[in-house]
DNA sequence: GTTTTTCTTGACGACTCGTCAACAATTGAC
DNA sequence: GTCAATTGTTGACGAGTCGTCAAGAAAAAC
């Protein structure tokens, strides 16, 4: 069946243009902002045709998202394929964390987005589970690398976590400071000047106080964090121009 | 001028009607689906009035923001004033959130709204210069037992670190864990049965990676939070009862 | 070349937001 | 107590959403 084949290629073509043309507005001026009718006018089809490739304006979210979280995931893989010490891998993917906010600012800003509870209900349950399905691999990197800690003895979990709980400490403190970074009224005013700093301080001093070998001094490890942080620079156009894939 | 007063008075009236109305709709169905007309339609004003008193739907939120900002800043008050050791109070602080998302469930929420920029946007500097207060007056009160710590040698921060981003990084696990907690696609699905525990076993371990005294075993760190927990209830109520105060 | 199917369209109904002219109530002067 | 002036309230309105769907266009089948 070729010619099925050649429409629903047709169908995925245009699928990722309107995506292509939702993105930046759903970025710059935010979901109120990103209307079907003002998507619509920037292509060359009618608001009718949109409708037929996504339901409703909050599909379109979540494809963005899964777009989005992709990327996080190959920044992910990269980071940890460092091939030093377990703690070294776990420090590479505080790196991407901190890299994906900075240089992928545009995609944190759309993952954002589904987190609010009215966008994610009007979503249909197969893409809300593509969601979950990036969520999960992106934990499933991270929590391989603390079952290798174990593994090697460079670390012992306390006995009340998982290695997912272990990591969702590091998720949290990670996420929750970039959200504030990004969406704080003026940090400064109330004293925090370099809210990445001090994220890579509390890391250091999270990972050391769970005596994940070896020790390193805050010091150390912010320069490593620097080094890191730039080393994942040149991986990353090759992993943004992968993302036209796969959309519905 | 008893009549200016009056007036006064029966705007400000008004004005904690409004947003009686608007709070359970906002909570329960989110930002969409609180519309002025609604608002207007179950109460005894027409929407004129509200606009009257509330320029436009995103001030209503500040407003409630205002609100719950108060409500957990009393908590905090409430959770500082532990005649302990330093430590033992920002152990107590780490209750008072917890407590917060759990019991003031709604107020967490309507916190979390004022974080879309586009939201916060369309608001009067007026009452955005509010909710920095809000912010700054909880950071003061973490920051004050940081403070405390640092002058009676329980505690040496980093010398890269203002206290206040000593602070932040114990705001971005909390807040980013609560966030998570409540918006993350099925959290146990990927591993993460109970993310309370699991962020009591990371702040426990930071102060202690950090060697504020005195140094505690996650044990008891975390029977210590569960008491610290319900020592809150009992002052709870008298906190929200004086939620009506003045709002404009 | 004609019929059938499939795709595309934009006008439509229902609902927003925020405004503002017209109407109602209150105040103050006499 | 009356009447003008001021102040407050209203809901119809314009502009702009979302999602639908009958009608028209294009492609496929015969």
């Amino acid at each position: 069946m070729v010619k099925l084949t050649r429409k629903q290629k047709e169908m995925e073509r245009r699928a990722t243009e309107i995506l292509r043309v939702a993105r930046p507005i759903l970025v710059a001026e935010g979901f109120q902002c990103l209307s079907m009718d003002r998507v619509a006018s920037q292509m060359e089809y009618a608001k009718g045709t949109i409708y037929k490739q996504f339901p409703n304006k909050e599909e379109i979210v979540l494809a963005l998202a899964v777009q989005s979280m992709e990327v996080r995931r190959r920044l992910f893989e990269q980071a940890a394929m460092v091939a030093e010490s377990s703690r070294y891998r776990m420090m590479a993917l505080g790196a991407a964390c901190e890299f994906f906010t900075q240089h992928c600012t545009d995609d944190f800003l759309v993952e954002q987005c589904i987190r609010n509870q009215s966008i994610w209900e009007k979503s249909s349950e197969q893409r809300q589970n593509l969601i979950r399905q990036c969520e999960g691999n992106c934990m499933g990197i991270v929590a391989g690398i603390v079952r290798d800690a174990v593994a090697s003895n460079e670390l012992v979990i306390p006995e009340s976590l998982t290695p997912e709980e272990f990591v969702f400490g590091f998720w949290a403190i990670n996420y929750g400071s970039q959200i504030l970074t990004y969406s704080s009224p003026s940090l400064p005013a109330i004293g925090i000047n370099d809210p990445f700093n001090a994220i890579r301080v509390h890391c250091c001093t999270l990972l050391n106080g769970f005596a994940w070998q070896p020790a390193m001094l805050i010091l150390d490890y912010i320069n490593a964090m620097k080094a890191l942080n730039e080393s994942l620079q040149p991986k990353f156009w090759s992993i943004k121009n992968q993302q036209n894939q796969s959309v519905n």
